[in-house]
RNA sequence: GGGUGGUUAGCUCAGUUGGGAGAGCGUUGCCCUUACAAGGCAAAUGUCGGGGGUUCAAAUCCCUCACCACCCA
């Protein structure tokens, strides 16, 4: 073995092998256990969410895996409509040609070569992790039979009168020229303006204030083409008779009504809304109250349409904004423009400013949908960890609105739909079917439509589309409902809730029992991680390692905004002004596990990296060290009981405790308790105690053969219970490791990941081993106390008496002598008896137990007076609480009587430990 | 405005039912001790955000205020 741990060297050819030999199908008849991957983008790039969430999942796979379920982890990716779309777009750009220009038809081919040949770099990645999905079952949201499951589930949702066509307000993107989702909007601050302008009264009608006018403010004075009222709040005295009066809408040659609405924020400006509800989604809502006309002035490029006056028709939006504002304040009727932060909404793909635009969409209505769903959560049979997101899924499913599932794009789902002259609509799988569905003779000439179905909608089919529903319900009817979803709480609405309703409706079974929400991760100083903050992170470059100036560039590459590049690269430089050297898979992956306590978001911190990846050599290093101890084969028959020392036991015990709470945090999804747990045991517990006290016995082999046999036998036997408890954590490291230990016990199998998981066995529990153990701990830790404030050498072997302890002690001492001779590096360990004369010393107490080092020549009779001065000092303030307690009655009388009598036992501990230590004061100070 | 989460060591975070404040990283000192310097040994560091209350006893329960983050409107 290499003298450090070199990561990079076995991961690669421990997944090829893994994955080539099949280890990652379900296999074996045990329970099932499935989880469904949440799909990625298939253009999407490995962020550290992903990394995040599949380090979660396969930890959770790979555990129920070796607990002998048969484990199914379903894995696909989704065909991310505009996305998609728009990478294939800007090739046929790059090469001087359009999707207009080749058709629709080639296009989609153009598409699907894309994504043959470049797709799905995603899934490469993934592997990178360390994932363990069955990819022989990888499915995409566009294969045959996941849009049978579409269109099956289009057709049966309209046949039901559940999918209809509408005329609505959606999200509409002026340059793609499609609708697009909440999720597809990014509403970020900025500073804009806050227009001030006056709207005429009609009819000689006055305000309270004596006013001819009321002064409105708005955001965006383009939409005023559109207005079709005013609206204040009903109590508002200052408007109260104005209500049911008009105004007239300037340059528009419009009389619109003041109307009332508990919409309008009284404190607000001048308390006085323009209503434009064919722009806008609470004037939409507003207009749907007083039955108001909508009034759509934009175009579909978001140019003012021909239902404006002349003068702005054919106009941009902005431009039109502009001659707005220059006309009104011609009329003398703007009254102030002020600065304004408003959050502004731009899609995500295209960053231009996304209009709410009203157009005929396919929606799904939804409340029937959703009254299961709820139930489904309310009753338990769903739930979510950590609870709390309950609420936010409550509510946004008792306020559900119906969705919009039709998209303008070409890259997707088509829908099943087709019309004839007259925009008749007919919904089957195909035109033949139409016909005949709906008796439609030759003659009818039927076009069907062309919009693709939003990429949620086969989304939300995704854990009974992948597994087979209708058709080929194998797997369908052994994994479904999954056990467990595990995904970030940004898609909640999107697609959690949608994948429940879905299901329900479809399968009558819940797609899931239990949701994992993830938090997010963030940037070292807590930042979320985005582009244009340029503090994105790699997962890859993190197992990998990346040069300073090759993740500048990583960073700044294709910013929307250039100006930003500097400030970038400076702060790159600050948190990484070497770059970032490689860590490895288990490093990354446990740095997860360790910060995901449930319910908050992780800042990630690479130090933690760091640390675990000195974790990953001292388990290597460990091994080393076992390794080189067993040369041959380790023989358990050949062992009689007997020979486990005291030290064998208590770490076989110890092993125990260990895989016990692992088995809680596993139980209850904190990832960071299981690895602290592990961390603890391996590092803290293996390494540093047994490892050290096998090292005494081994080295005197000689002496008793028998016993370092078994010691050797037991590092044997804990290392490999131990790679199987981490496996699960860190799946490289511990297949490498084990595939050289598993010989020496000659265990079976060709891979740790098919290897039974440790679980609890209390008969290995040894309460008595680990009381012993416990006591040498305390006595080599007080002495190497000493030499460490005394500052003597490590180096050099000194003396040490014992006097005033139990008869146990003095057993333990004769039991344990060579450990401590060893351990604490001492020449001789005497033991006096109460009649002998007690040299002066620097001493440490173990309860009654005084251990002494001898002054000599070695210890400096000041550093020992000001150590135990300190000691003193401690002890007398903690023995004041402690008494204080005890002379309250209150307490005394109200507390438990087995806190109150440890207390007491306290005291005296306390108080006997004080009288010792000021006698060694005294005894050094008469020197 | 409504809701959720957070505020514990210099930093990142644990702290199960109220009963002696913890880990990792960092810091300081000593040590190249035959698995590991990506290491060993030892040490230092806290008004548990502020205030009030309940209780014999509060980081933990209740009230209140402040600040941070996110979601919804």
């Amino acid at each position: 073995m290499e003298k450090t741990y070199q990561p990079q060297q076995l991961e690669d050819h421990w997944y090829k092998t893994w994955e080539e030999k099949g280890y990652f199908a379900s296999q074996g008849e045990g329970q099932p256990y499935c989880i469904v991957i949440p799909p990625p983008n298939v253009t999407g790039r490995l962020h550290m969410g992903h990394g995040f969430q599949h380090a979660i999942m396969d930890a959770l796979i790979r555990y129920h895996r070796m607990l002998g379920r048969a484990t199914l982890w379903q894995v696909g990716t989704d065909h991310a409509g505009i996305a998609t779309q728009m990478v294939v777009e800007r090739q046929l750009n790059a090469a001087g040609s359009s999707r207009q220009e080749i058709g629709r038809d080639a296009f989609v081919r153009k598409v699907w070569e894309w994504r043959e040949k470049s797709g799905g770099i995603i899934t490469q990645q993934l592997r990178r992790m360390g994932s363990s999905p069955d990819w022989t079952r990888e499915r995409f949201t566009m294969d045959a039979s996941l849009s049978a499951v579409v269109e099956k589930v289009f057709i049966d949702l309209y046949d039901e009168g559940l999918i209809y066509r509408g005329n609505r307000l959606v999200n509409w993107d002026p340059q793609l020229h499609t609708a697009i989702s909440d999720l597809e909007v990014f509403s970020e601050e900025e500073i804009g303006s806050l227009w001030h302008y006056r709207y005429p009264l009609t009819d000689n009608t006055k305000t309270v204030s004596g006013d001819t006018f009321i002064t409105i403010a708005t955001t965006r004075p383009e939409t005023m083409l559109g207005d079709v009222a005013v609206a204040v709040h009903p109590n508002d005295e200052r408007y109260t008779e104005l209500v049911g009066k008009f105004v007239e809408l300037p340059l528009c040659d419009r009389r619109i009504p003041i109307i009332a609405d508990e919409y309008v924020d009284p404190e607000f400006g001048s308390g006085c809304v323009k209503i434009t509800p064919a722009h806008d989604f609470n004037d939409y809502e507003v207009g749907k109250r007083h039955d108001l006309e909508l009034i759509n002035v934009l175009t579909d490029d978001a140019k003012i349409n021909e239902n404006a006056p002349a003068a702005y028709r054919g106009m941009d939006r902005f431009d039109a904004r502009e001659q707005i504002v220059i006309n009104l304040k011609k009329l003398g009727l703007l009254e102030k423009i002020e600065e304004h932060k408003l959050k502004v909404p731009r899609g995500d793909r295209s960053g231009v400013v996304i209009e709410p635009y009203l157009t005929h969409q396919w929606f799904v209505a939804m409340q029937s949908l959703a009254d299961p769903a709820i139930r489904a959560v309310e009753d338990g049979d769903i739930e979510f960890v950590p609870k709390n997101w309950e609420n936010t899924y409550f509510a946004w499913m008792r306020n559900i609105q119906d969705w919009c599932i039709s998209r303008q794009l070409w890259w997707g789902h088509r829908i099943p739909a087709w019309y004839d002259e007259n925009d008749e609509i007919y919904v089957a799988a195909n035109e033949a079917e139409v016909r005949s569905k709906y008796q439609l003779g030759d003659e009818i000439i039927l076009r069907q439509d062309a919009d693709v179905l939003d990429t949620w909608f086969s989304s939300a089919l995704w854990t009974f589309s992948t597994l087979g529903w209708p058709n080929d319900r194998e797997y369908f009817d052994r994994y479904h409902p999954t056990d467990v979803l595990v995904t970030g709480f940004d898609i909640i609405f999107f697609w959690v809730a949608r994948m429940i309703m879905m299901t329900l409706k479809f399968t009558g079974e819940i797609p899931f029992k239990k949701i994992y929400i993830t938090g997010l991760v963030r940037d070292e100083h807590g930042q979320k991680m985005s582009k244009s903050k340029g503090n994105i992170l790699d997962p890859i470059d993190l197992i990998d390692g990346i040069g300073l100036d090759e993740l500048i560039a990583k960073r700044t590459e294709g910013l929307m905004q250039p100006q930003l590049q500097q400030k970038i690269e400076k702060h790159s430089k600050e948190s990484f002004p070497n770059g970032i050297i490689g860590y490895g898979t288990d490093a990354l992956r446990f740095t997860f596990y360790s910060l995901a306590s449930t319910g908050r978001d992780i800042k990630f911190d690479l130090g933690r990296t760091e640390g675990f990846r000195n974790f990953c050599n001292k388990i290597w290093n460990a091994a080393r060290y076992v390794l080189m101890n067993n040369s041959g084969k380790s023989e358990p028959t050949s062992l009689d009981n007997i020979h486990f020392s005291v030290t064998d036991r208590w770490i076989i015990s110890r092993f125990e405790h260990t895989a016990r709470n692992i088995e809680q945090a596993m139980l209850s999804y904190r990832f960071d308790l299981a690895s602290q747990e592990l961390h603890e045991f391996i590092w803290n517990e293996y390494c540093d105690w047994y490892v050290e006290l096998s090292k005494p016995i081994i080295w005197d082999e000689e002496a008793n053969p028998m016993e370092a046999q078994a010691t050797k036998h037991v590092l044997v036997v804990v290392l490999e219970k131990i790679l199987r408890l981490l496996h699960p954590f860190m799946p490289f490291i511990t297949e490498e490791i084990w595939q050289r230990v598993a010989p020496l016990l000659d265990i079976e199998g060709e891979s740790i990941m098919l290897q039974p998981y440790p679980v609890f066995d209390e008969s290995n529990i040894d309460s008595e081993a680990e009381a012993h153990i416990d006591w040498l701990k305390g006595v080599v830790l007080s002495i190497r106390n000493i030499r460490g404030e005394m500052g003597i050498s490590p180096a050099k072997a000194m003396p040490v008496l014992m006097r005033n302890g139990s008869d146990l002690d003095k057993e333990r001492l004769e039991n344990f002598r060579h450990y401590l001779r060893k351990l604490a590096k001492l020449d001789s360990i005497d033991w006096l008896e109460p009649n002998q004369e007690v040299p002066v010393a620097a001493t440490q107490l173990h309860n009654d137990l005084e251990i002494l080092v001898p002054l000599a020549d070695l210890i400096d009779i000041e550093a020992e007076q000001v150590r135990l001065e300190k000691e003193i000092a401690k002890l007398e303030s903690s023995l004041k609480v402690v008494s204080g307690k005890l002379d309250n009655k209150k307490f005394v009388e109200n507390a438990p009587a087995e806190i109150v009598s440890k207390e007491r036992e306290k005291e005296q501990r306390m108080a006997g430990a004080l009288q010792a230590l000021q006698q060694k004061l005294n005894q050094l100070a008469s020197v």
